[in-house]
RNA sequence: GGAUGGGUAUGCCUAGCGGCGAGGGCAGCGGACUGUAAAUCCGUCACACAGAAACACCGCAGGUUCGAGUCCUGCCCCAUCCA
């Protein structure tokens, strides 16, 4: 299923076969949590830009339109009428971003739901049937994702709960696809690792987890409020403990710089909301560093976002009109920057793959970084 | 000519009914966003600046009052209606 074709140093170049079809790594996922990349980004656009794998999200799905409807109308692919793998995050990001609305117990977590507040538990066996239910390609175990500033014994007591609830979850998940009615049966399970910026639990956690046998190993709990320098020094202390022959995973990250700088590091697959939000808030990415399209300076620019770039917005529209969109609030606006954004992203990572392949990844790094003057954004 | 309702800061709309160095919103300008409660949020938006010390025409001019954007009088504009 995940084979390594290529290594450059920790990089490296591999493929994951599933059963929606072969992933091509390093690659980023594209971001669309409620079963629909915002921006009014269609599957036809996906299929565009250079989209290899769409991320969708277990508790805003559950929440609504609900799992038990998805699987009625035949899962997520059908639904959303894409056919190419689907990852599905578990809600543990949720545990972290919804944290004025849930309570964690041994059991899992109680939330509130922020749509209408009723009472919703989700535990690893919940997450995992949820996500049976919708029949992504790849579930995600259900997690706790600290916050990278909690405090030691915090975090331990945390990632000893998660480990229990991977055990759970693996469980769960092989319960569920023996079941006669399961729509994927061969859905692929991966494990997530925490720890936040203590590295002895990091490895402790990483070399547990591996025992597990998931089907790849994640590193979550990342790019929530520490330093760039911390998070790759994480990164580079984990990787080496998580199974060389799965695929590693890292959630929510990042920036191009960040991306470039993990992959270096032995990282697979990342995702991350900055091309889709960021589209929307009018910031474009570029091989200079990024834009604001809403500053002034650029009332009367001609120009493509980016001159050469062969996406579908670059190949027919102006800066000064899609700046005009932006600020008149025309959904083409942002629509025409996350499409742009999620090509650049695409692209990159393409970039990253025939730099590996050539065996020249470093040195394309290293130029990509400089052009973008972005070791920031 | 008469009646009624209005005129609020560098653009627009608006709160305000005796203690106002006048509150909101829009527009403008800038910023933030990392497994998406985000087409969101924050800042700025007269002068000045946290000081017993500064300082704006709340349509204009007077008046009442310790104190007026707020009450009174006159005038000027605007809107609607009636002649």
């Amino acid at each position: 299923m995940y084979k390594i074709l290529k290594q450059e140093g920790n990089a490296k170049r591999a493929e994951f076969t599933t059963v929606h079809g072969t992933i091509q790594t390093p690659v980023f996922m594209n971001v669309g949590t409620v079963a629909a990349i915002k921006g009014a980004v269609s599957t036809e656009d996906l299929e565009g830009i250079g989209t290899q794998v769409e991320l969708s999200n277990t508790y805003h799905l559950h929440v609504r339109p609900g799992d038990q409807v998805i699987k009625k109308l035949g899962g997520l692919h059908k639904f959303m009428s894409w056919d190419k793998p689907i990852l599905t995050d578990s809600g543990g990001f949720q545990v972290f971003s919804l944290a004025g609305l849930r309570k964690i117990k041994e059991e899992g977590v109680y939330f509130h739901s922020h749509v209408d507040g009723r009472k919703i538990f989700m535990g690893p066996e919940e997450s995992m049937q949820i996500q049976s239910n919708l029949a992504s390609t790849i579930a995600m175990a259900f997690d706790e994702c600290p916050s990278s500033v909690a405090e030691r014994k915090y975090v331990e007591d945390s990632v000893a709960r998660t480990t229990r609830w991977l055990v759970r979850c693996k469980k769960e998940m092989e319960r569920l696809n023996g079941l006669p009615d399961t729509i994927n049966p061969g859905q692929l399970l991966f494990g997530i690792n925490q720890g936040a910026i203590f590295d002895d639990i990091r490895i402790e956690h990483a070399k547990r987890i591996s025992e597990l046998d998931c089907d790849g190993y994640a590193i979550g709990g990342l790019a929530v409020g520490e330093s760039h320098e911390q998070m790759y020094h994480v990164i580079e202390e984990t990787v080496p403990y998580l199974p060389k022959d799965k695929p590693t995973y890292l959630m929510g990250v990042g920036t191009p710089a960040n991306i470039l700088e993990s992959v270096e590091r032995g990282v697979d697959f990342f995702d991350c909301v900055y091309p889709t939000r960021n589209g929307r808030h009018g910031h474009l990415y570029t091989n200079q560093g990024k834009i604001n399209l809403f500053n002034a300076k650029y009332e009367l620019d001609e120009r493509p976002i980016e001159e050469g770039c062969q996406c579908p917005t670059c190949r027919r529209y102006s800066r000064a009109y899609i700046r005009h969109l932006l600020k008149a609030k025309e959904m083409l606006g942002m629509r025409l920057c996350v499409l742009h954004n999620l090509y650049f992203y695409n692209t990159m990572m393409e970039e990253i793959r025939d730099a590996l392949d050539e065996g020249d990844f470093v040195s394309y790094k290293k130029r990509k970084l400089e052009g973008m003057k972005m070791s920031q954004s």
